[in-house]
DNA sequence: CGTTCGATGCACT
DNA sequence: GTGCATCGAACGT
């Protein structure tokens, strides 16, 4: 069943930690797409210097000040999309970024999307400008409601996964907190590849 | 396996 | 004009 807003109203590091094993799911004409949240990052509030919220209101964070359970989707590089859940009541900035998946349904529409050639099935969500462009997200999904959208997250009742909890990746700032929770194991969560085994 | 580096668009100062 | 919540190719070990 799709997750419901109650879930994103809480602590964003309870949220960040609750999301690994839930599913993320998009559906497009082209067909549906999905696979299990592997690996997430948390970005919190004003006071964080990493999250997109540190300079106070601006029409491109506006999302993360809204209520929770809607996407936030930022094109970064110029290059990547990349997909956030926003958390916590309205007012308090703050959203948890999906950074890879375990590829579940729509594989070969992934592959097609991707368009590369040999990609191991675990490397088509591993990453995650990798992760919305095997799914087809895209700046026209920013402030989807995550709860009724042809963007949602499910709880299919896998089974709970351990978590391991690390610094976040790619930042120059913020680097000290360990808000990044990635699913110990995974083949799909991104980093040199030593970090999992 | 690891490191380096260019591509690329837009929000923000 | 500056700086990214990145990726993948190229090349070194």
């Amino acid at each position: 069943m799709t997750l419901r807003r109650s879930f994103y109203a809480r602590p964003t590091l309870e949220v960040a930690r609750d999301l690994i094993g839930k599913v993320l799911v998009h559906e497009t004409r082209a067909g549906l797409a999905s696979g299990v949240i592997v690996e997430v990052e948390a970005y919190i509030g004003e006071s964080d210097p990493a999250c997109h919220a540190a300079p106070g209101p601006t029409a491109r964070n506006a999302p993360l000040y809204g209520p929770p359970g809607f996407a936030y989707v930022y094109l970064n590089y110029g290059i990547h999309c990349l997909v956030n859940a926003v958390t916590e009541p309205k007012g308090s900035p703050a959203a948890v970024l999906i950074r890879a998946l375990e590829p579940t349904e729509g594989i070969a529409l992934m592959r097609k999307r991707r368009g590369r050639s040999g990609v191991p099935v675990h490397d088509l969500c591993r990453g995650p400008g990798n992760l919305t462009r095997a799914l087809g997200i895209t700046l026209a999904d920013n402030r989807l409601d995550l709860t009724k959208s042809t963007l949602r997250i499910e709880d299919h009742g896998g089974p709970s996964r351990p978590v391991a909890f690390s610094r976040r990746i790619g930042l120059n700032v913020g680097v000290e907190a360990e808000w990044r929770m990635a699913a110990i194991g995974s083949p799909a969560v991104s980093g040199p590849r030593s970090r999992t085994r």
